[in-house]
DNA sequence: TTGTTTTCTGAAAACGATTCCAGTTTTTTT
DNA sequence: AAAAAAACTGGAATCGTTTTCAGAAAACAA
């Protein structure tokens, strides 16, 4: 019970049960070379004996590294995001860095904050997905500034700043989307489309754009909306779709959500989906498929953009360069593949 | 383009730019009394000016502190944990804390080395959802020897362990659930449970006794099924009680994954729910609602988890007194509600 | 044996912020 | 005007680790 550490636990307590110096010590824990074998395992020992752990305050503020990556995301409750979280820690796990996981909320205000905290936390590099708010990356400038490496990925900077970024095709996306609505038949598609001033649903729409063009379907104003992603504004949108006739025969949302409560809608004032109306949603969110009619959407494959900025950050880390002398062009901006996941709504 | 922070930018800097001493600036920094308004408004201008952000590796080394929690969780993805994280976010930002995620990934390994981690950065204390496999909590010992608190929620110890341990009312919900069936008027109630090395699944299967038993009804052992709750295994189980009959009238399964797996095996061989099999599921997950028919499950009010969480954790670390001294009786175990969600599967 | 490498180890100076202890200036009191 | 108190500021030690530089010990060569 009353078993306790000693109260301190650093090299020196080490270095002076053995009669070392913590210089020794230091170097039998960091692996250098020159230090005596019978030395290294008496060190070694003591060290397992006692339960010594580096502080990591310490060793960072000496050596101005601390393996670890930052990360802002604005829900982790996002599937998208969990899911390319998760691939993210595991890749950079196996690269021997630790990954601080944080929450914007949506917020600017939060997320400015917490490019600080990583800032003063000194981070080996941060990996960012903006809120649909953040049109002034500046609050990034103290990272990029300091040398400390910014991935962007997901809602990146529509104008170029110093970083790496890695997007989804948003582009292909959306033209994904209404080619095969259009395909199918369909000429008065309504869209619900995020606000034009965050780059996933510029480039969504423009995708869209360009599809109905190359059916010679002209994109009708009334039909689109440009809104927050919720279900209670999707819903806004059906009520003024509905409101009177010719009733679109096919909505193509965003994401998932608005998709989601466009069905369920459809379903409430007896709409047949996909006979009367087709849907298409945007994410592959789980919930799509095991809804009635299940859902077609657009799949990002989260893991593979996991996988490529990881590979791109470990690249950054490893040349350690840092941002100097770099030219806004010589960031790498990379485009990852979306595909079209058909289910019955369509 | 080429405009530079000046290469450092430590507090001895400003001083040196200003003619003061880092001691006068770290005031300034920290809202100590006795600075001189000129002199604090002179620091105040210069700090603004050169972007000044504290070092919090330097600064905590000093003061052995952090204003940082850690937090470890088996998956961020999982609806309950992710609303948790938020809410518990939120609060902690409130009282000025930052908080670290981490994901164990439901491996024992992976979270041992997170508590190290964590303990490495010294956090101020800890709060952790362990695995589903965590029957040792030993790794944990070098968090609350040295005197950082630990918090521990949903998947907590199942032996005395000095910590303050924070669960839903796992039995209740056992109990509500089980009960709601047999108002019904169901008997053959099958049960799909987690393993029972978890604190959670013993309590969830406790309730279902003592509700089985107030009504009479014996616990079949053919219909109760130990086992990791993942889709795949619930349809295992459906495959076993479905392949002779008497078929069970109800099942309910103590996660929602499984339910809705449940749910999507009565359809596809056409068994009519609730007609001929009542579900009810456990978290109201996101997706229990879209469901058709939707799913009656138990409310875990994760919001109010994360008060709770935070509530105490600010007790603990107000009065700052530690692990030392304390039994392990002296540490607070609380239980927070649930609820039946009734919807069209009962 | 002596001289020259090669191994191994320790002393001490960083890293950047905080804080105790004095010391200096200013204000207040007598 | 002198004494006492209060307000303000700086020096220097400290937190725990890493790393350079140089010194001591061992191994090797002549």
């Amino acid at each position: 019970m009353k078993k306790k550490q000693p109260r301190k636990n650093s090299i020196h307590d080490i270095a002076r049960v053995l009669r070392l110096s913590p210089a020794t010590i230091s170097r039998v824990l960091n692996n250098h070379p020159h230090v005596h074998k019978a030395t290294r395992s008496k060190v070694m020992a003591m060290v397992e004996e006692v339960g010594y752990k580096r502080n990591a305050m310490a060793s960072g503020l000496r050596t101005n590294k601390t393996n670890t990556v930052g990360l802002i995301v604005p829900r982790i409750s996002m599937f998208v995001h969990a899911e390319i979280i998760t691939t993210i820690q595991n890749e950079l796990h196996a690269h021997g860095y630790n990954l601080i996981i944080c929450q914007s909320n949506d917020s600017v205000e939060v997320e400015k904050e917490l490019t600080n905290t990583l800032y003063a936390s000194r981070v080996d590099a941060v990996i960012a997905a903006c809120t649909l708010f953040t049109t002034d990356f500046s609050h990034f400038d103290t990272l990029t500034q300091n040398n400390i490496p910014v991935i962007f990925y997901d809602r990146v900077p529509v104008k170029p700043y110093p970083a790496c970024i890695i997007k989804g095709d948003d582009f292909r996306g959306g033209y994904l989307a209404a080619a095969h609505l259009l395909e199918l038949g369909c000429r008065r598609i309504a869209y619900i489309s995020g606000p034009l001033n965050c780059s996933i649903y510029i480039d969504r729409f423009a995708g869209f754009q360009k599809a109905m063009q190359q059916y010679d379907t002209p994109v009708l104003n009334n039909l689109v909306f440009y809104q927050e992603l919720s279900a209670a504004n999707a819903r806004k949108a059906m009520n003024k779709l509905f409101a009177k006739k010719p009733y679109p025969d096919a909505v193509f949302a965003a994401n998932d959500v608005s998709a989601l409560e466009v069905l369920h809608f459809a379903k409430e004032i007896n709409i047949q989906v996909p006979a009367e109306l087709k849907i298409v949603g945007y994410s592959n969110d789980p919930r799509s498929a095991i809804v009635t009619p299940s859902m077609t959407t657009i799949e990002q494959f989260p893991a593979n953009i996991g996988k490529v900025i990881v590979t791109e950050l470990i690249k950054i880390l490893k040349k350690d360069s840092g941002n100097d002398n770099k030219a806004v062009g010589d960031f790498p901006q990379i485009t990852t593949a979306v595909g079209l996941i058909r289910r019955m709504s369509t």
